[in-house]
DNA sequence: CGCTTCTTTGATTCAACTCAATGGATGTGG
DNA sequence: CCACATCCATTGAGTTGAATCAAAGAAGCG
């Protein structure tokens, strides 16, 4: 199938985090170019992988965490019963992996959405380049609390928020992630079903797709199949604040 | 109201977390000695806090990170609406701000439920401990780890589970972190309000109430206001694992 | 082209919410 | 010590947003 003159040895292909396109928003961020050196050593690039396959899974005993280059990946949970959580999709410049440390495996899963290439950086050696350089220390622990923060962020957009607020939110959420790769902030693509949107945000494949017709039909969005184009964003963020009106305000607050 | 003789100066009270009672459950897990006496000189005991007091707020500079010594902590985002979404309880020996290092500065407030003390730890001497104790490093690694895997299961709890299932659930976990700490895993007091609990779990305060009814009526428990027996821990257990039987299994998997 | 998978749409149901009222604790001042 | 006010929790009645059930349509694939 694939011609000589069109092989490509990946293995050749020098994962250097210097020339990477990426590397002002994922881990080597800050860096000193010195520094950057010395990560470059310990990462490893991936060839494409394949819509579907997993980079790692729960129970796999720890060797990496990953940063995605291209292509995005969903993270999930499954518990007892065999029912699947998704914890977040990841797009390039973004980290998996970071549950894993506790205890030496994984707890999630990770699985390409379409076509992807990521990096994988092994624990043992990152850890000890954090010894040698403060900045990257702090550089990982900035990570990890982001991560935290955005899973704040996402408990209180499924605790508080109403479907539509909810959809909408997560509209955003991308977009504003598509604009600080430099793609566009109004028209994407969404790499996940429904079924996996609905699953995120803890509702029905039915009730995202209404909604999605709902936005469409008020001129919100334009959506083909996987295709979406954000055509009145402050509405949506109108939304996304609950300006849906609905009781709201302190629904269930604490004084 | 204090005659002298009772006056207590917890300045004078040396916070040594070799002498702690938690030191095994708490941030210097696994150290060596002569590693936890570095530890030492940077943590700074708190005296009593008094019930309804803040360590801190959304918006404070980064300090420092906490442990809690005695007590119990609410931790808590409010959002643009001004409605609050509870993050988490926490109990003696677990660590609250990491939330912070991101930016610098708190993005969630922290706030006593009873009187509580702590251990303050500036994050910049953490770090420096950080660079000379690897085994340190690793272990405030392995803390944001687990906050981070913790955060994914209250996700999959809230996203996926009845309002019966939260609060077994709910019930559970404060038992088995009461008996990691010595205390009985069977009997032992909320000490978060009804409101608190609906809103951590995504649920009214009449639906925690009524649960809770039910849960008694049924011979599950015994509740007297703050005070909660578990009567019939494989019963709650069961409960847990969404043996309170509805449709589940692959409710919303993704194939 | 037939098969499967994904998505949309409609009709109906139900778990949890809202609204409303009462009951019990806790706290304060006279 | 009691009267009163406040706060928190419980209970009941009615409503509703999203789930479930069901079926048809569109897209992708070998």
């Amino acid at each position: 199938m694939i011609e000589p003159g069109q092989i490509i040895d990946f293995s050749k292909i020098k994962a250097t985090c210097s020339n990477c396109s990426l590397h002002e928003l994922c881990l080597p961020r800050g860096l000193k170019i010195a520094d950057l050196e010395k990560l470059e050593h310990v990462v490893k690039g991936s060839r494409p992988i394949e819509k579907g396959k997993h980079i790692f899974r729960a129970e796999d005993p720890f060797e990496s965490i990953y940063a995605v280059r291209t292509g995005s990946v969903k993270v999930y949970i499954i518990n007892e019963s065999g029912e699947e959580q998704i914890i977040g999709f990841y797009f390039p410049g973004e980290i998996i992996g970071f549950d894993a440390i506790e205890h030496h495996k994984h707890t999630c899963s990770a699985v390409t959405l379409e076509t992807t290439t990521y990096c994988a950086m092994p624990y043992g050696k990152m850890s000890d380049i954090c010894k040698e350089i403060p900045e990257f220390q702090n550089q990982m622990f900035r990570l990890l609390s982001r991560e935290i923060s955005n899973e704040n962020q996402l408990l209180l957009t499924i605790n508080k928020r109403s479907a539509e607020e909810r959809i909408a939110t997560f509209l955003i959420s991308l977009s504003s992630r598509f604009r600080n790769l430099g793609y566009s902030a109004k028209e994407y693509n969404l790499p996940m079903s429904r079924q996996e949107i609905g699953n995120y945000l803890g509702l029905t494949i039915e009730t995202v797709s209404r909604l999605f017709t709902k936005f469409q039909r008020n001129g919100l969005v334009k959506i083909d199949r996987k295709s979406i184009s954000l055509e009145n964003l402050p509405a949506i963020h109108a939304i996304c604040d609950g300006f849906s009106e609905r009781g709201k305000d302190n629904k269930n607050s604490v004084a």
